[in-house]
RNA sequence: GGGUGCGUAGCUCAAUGGUAGAGCAGUGGCCUUUUAAGCCAUUGGUUCAGGGUUCGAGCCCCUGCGCACUCACCA
């Protein structure tokens, strides 16, 4: 199908046709650059301090975001990696051919080379007088119109993209005009750089493991399915690092991280994608108490590194990450938020007829574990909002936690809340190949053989633990919720450069 | 999957069922240190798609598509 040209786009076709016909070309090969706006600015503000000449020959490079033309000069400025800084066109300096030739074929939009020397204007802004300047790329398409003023030290923006599906969509054009969209994900990698450089001086591996697996496992997840033509192989995408990072530490690699994609074929929501980057890691002889004190300074060293300090102001919150976090047995939560002492209903039934009998919708088949989480997530979660540590949960639904020793119905294992999303996972790994192959039977008894969520027996991570696995403390993390607590976004949308949205209609 | 709302110019948005408009951007003109530069003139529309009601639909009805919020699902 022929692309179909707005008007303003065959404005700046015809425009790029001129150039051609003048032998210009509108995207040559090389581009040349001596510094950046924002080393421009040091350089000329150290002369300036210095009473040194201030007459300073750079060549500048970047995309044109504003014009304005006063006769026979123009002003422009231009944004690049750094930030933006103005040129100065002026028909004495440059010719008024020159000149005309600028405001006629250069666009909003458009890569420009200009060389000059910086100067400040009569209103104190530092400029670069242009004496020559070159086309490095044309943009046919206008990006959206953007302008902005400064009142009072504030940037007032006066209109912008701000349609999101369009800004998801076409990220780049977001990534254009919107610096705080390309902040967010300065602060993502900064997040990341962080976490891995924590890791990394407490002696942990870092490990890549398989995408595509014949077996999914170590989490609670419908997968995608996948097939490899050649060895007529059904695969899955993973739904989580879990099984293959203990099969390491049997492997006598004591502490092991891994930082990756995830997929999970389940809805979408504000802090739900399908596929979404998770750091796990597992440590030898550690147990869940010390993973969660580990887990706290991993959090707050983050803060430290990307913010600076250890306060986040997320939505209307104030959040605190100072350790100690508040430590919230599962069993005290619910008691708390509900009235209802799960420890006093050992089954389902009763369970279920405590929650009727505080008039709370019970799914009829729902197993003890099931009703549990439930009134974690609708009761309990939304009450955590300084960082909170909620421990202990019952066996059946943490079938790869360690059973506490005085008690085996409840496992060692803690959620960690922040802003009341669920931020990290972790328990005391059960170890035990027995126990965890009766586990994995018994979990297969909760679903029909045909049941989505059914998992298959792992029987090669039995036998891995069954070599002899370490006791040792894992932990999971979503790396997009941390990094919307961290740069203040309520959607996981705004964290993630190119979210799943929907297939448009492509020609129906 | 359910509910609610939205979809109009390149962007941001208006428009009692009665001639589709504004600001910015664009185009032409004036203007040699501007700051959302200003002034004058001007171009630009399959009103998401398809059906229906009506003398007449951007607006009302139906279907579809997409997005947002929300509920459900999500060890």
């Amino acid at each position: 199908m022929p692309i179909e040209y707005t008007n303003l786009e065959k404005i700046r076709l015809e425009k790029l046709e001129r150039l051609r016909a003048q032998g210009i070309d509108p995207y040559p090969t090389r581009a040349q650059r001596t510094h950046t706006s924002s080393e421009a600015a040091q350089i000329f503000e150290k002369a300036e301090s210095e009473g040194a000449d201030t007459n300073i020959s750079v060549i500048l490079a970047g995309r044109i975001r504003s014009i304005r033309t006063m006769g026979k000069i123009t002003f422009a400025h231009i944004e690049d990696g750094d930030g933006k800084i103005q040129l100065f066109f002026r028909a004495n300096d440059i010719g008024e051919e020159a000149l005309a030739f600028f405001n006629k074929e250069f666009d909003l939009g458009d890569f420009i080379q200009a060389n000059g020397e910086l100067f400040r204007t009569k209103t104190g802004e530092l400029t670069l007088r242009v004496s020559a300047y070159r086309l490095l790329a044309k943009a046919i398409t206008p990006l959206p119109a953007d302008k902005e003023e400064e009142v009072d030290g504030k940037i007032v923006r006066h209109t912008s993209l701000s349609d999101p599906e369009m800004r998801y969509r076409q990220r780049y054009a977001d990534l254009a005009i919107n610096p705080q969209v390309r902040q967010i994900f300065r602060t993502r990698a900064a997040v990341v750089r962080a976490l891995r450089e924590f890791l990394d001086r407490n002696g942990f591996l870092e490990v890549e493991t398989p995408i595509l697996q014949p077996i999914y496992g170590g989490a609670a997840a419908r997968p995608f399915t996948t097939y490899h033509n050649q060895l007529k192989q059904n695969l899955f995408l993973r739904i989580s690092f879990e099984l293959y990072l203990k099969r390491l530490l049997v492997g006598n690699i004591e502490r092991v991280y891994e930082i990756g994609r995830d997929f999970r074929n389940e809805g979408v929501d504000r802090t739900h994608n399908p596929e979404f980057t998770q750091l796990e890691f597992y440590m030898a002889y550690a147990d869940y108490e010390k993973v969660m004190t580990f887990t706290e300074d991993m959090v707050v060293y983050t803060a430290d590194q990307v913010l600076g300090k250890r306060t986040i102001t997320y939505q209307n919150h104030e959040l605190n990450l100072q350790p100690p976090w508040r430590r919230l047995e599962l069993h005290q939560g619910i008691l708390d938020v509900t009235g209802i002492d799960i420890n006093a209903c050992p089954t389902a039934e009763s369970l279920a007829a405590a929650m009727q009998a505080k008039g709370i919708q019970v799914e009829p088949q729902a197993t003890r574990g099931k009703l549990i989480d439930g009134l974690l997530g609708d009761y309990l979660c939304p009450t955590l909002i300084q960082p909170t540590f909620v421990y202990n949960y019952p066996r059946d639904i943490s079938p790869l936690a360690k059973s506490k020793p005085e008690n085996p119905s409840i496992v060692e294992r803690f959620e960690g809340y922040i802003a009341g999303m669920e931020m990290c996972n972790a328990f005391t790994e059960l170890n035990d190949p027995q126990d965890q192959e009766a586990r994995f039977l018994e979990m297969g008894r909760d679903y029909d053989a045909d049941d989505e969520e059914r998992h298959p027996m792992d029987e090669d991570y039995l036998r891995a633990m069954r070599y002899g696995m370490p006791p040792n403390g894992g932990f999971g993390m979503g790396i997009d919720r941390l990094t919307m607590l961290f740069t203040n976004c309520p959607n996981i949308r705004e964290v993630i450069l190119f979210p799943h949205l929907r297939e448009q209609d492509a020609e129906a």
